[in-house]
DNA sequence: CCTATACTTAACTATATGATTAAGTATCAG
DNA sequence: CTGATACTTAATCATATAGTTAAGTATAGG
């Protein structure tokens, strides 16, 4: 199993943890959007918005340019794919039918 | 696009975003674990494991049964594949190289 | 230049989270 | 029965999270 950074895992099912963040990214997935724009279709303050908007900047999840007055986002994927492989790897190998098998060796083991 | 519960993926990347629940997940991915078992090998009081595994256990990340005085904890994967689902879809939609396509497909039904 | 827009920063608030200690309950071992 | 083990519950605490309002800065348009 690859060893990522603790903080890293933390950080992005952080960020994913949070209703209003996984709709940005959803949104952001479809093209850039200004904080304006993310905040247009949020029932909160723009303040709250550029939180958000900072939390999945800080995990990697969007990157954000600042364009004359507007800040536009942009969805950057790679960290959901750490994410990603984390599950698929805690996952599959529990659903490999080799499971009780594999417990079995390692108790032989020890 | 799937939709999923809201509640169902904020409780399951919250659940995650903690690197102690992680590690127990991991821990019961091998095989089933008491919640002492999991104590031992945690830098942390009885009662902080067990917090953790009641919130593993309402996300349905685990499920646990008590068996004389101890409560033997088990791995549920069901709920991992739910998050890896969205994150699948999330990524791999935009990583494809018809995502330029897509969307002004999407666009031109509209 | 002036004004509206689009952030940005600061201060504050309420609730959630992650941990603790202390005291109680239930069960297994002798 | 008695004591140790394995939770379980309750009270408490510090910090983080998710939001607010108010005031400030910077830029696009007239």
């Amino acid at each position: 199993m690859i060893k990522y950074q603790e903080t890293e895992l933390d950080r992005t099912f952080g960020a994913l943890a949070d209703p209003t963040r996984r709709r940005f990214v959803t949104e952001l997935r479809a093209g850039d959007r200004t904080v304006s724009q993310l905040c247009e279709k949020s029932a909160m303050s723009l303040v709250a918005v550029l939180k958000h908007v900072q939390i999945l900047e800080e995990c990697g999840l969007i990157r954000t340019e600042k364009r004359g007055r507007t800040r536009v986002c942009s969805f950057h994927p790679e960290k959901l794919q750490h994410a990603e492989s984390w599950l698929a790897e805690t996952r599959s190998f529990w659903t490999s039918a080799l499971h009780g098998l594999n417990d079995f060796l390692q108790e032989d083991k020890s």
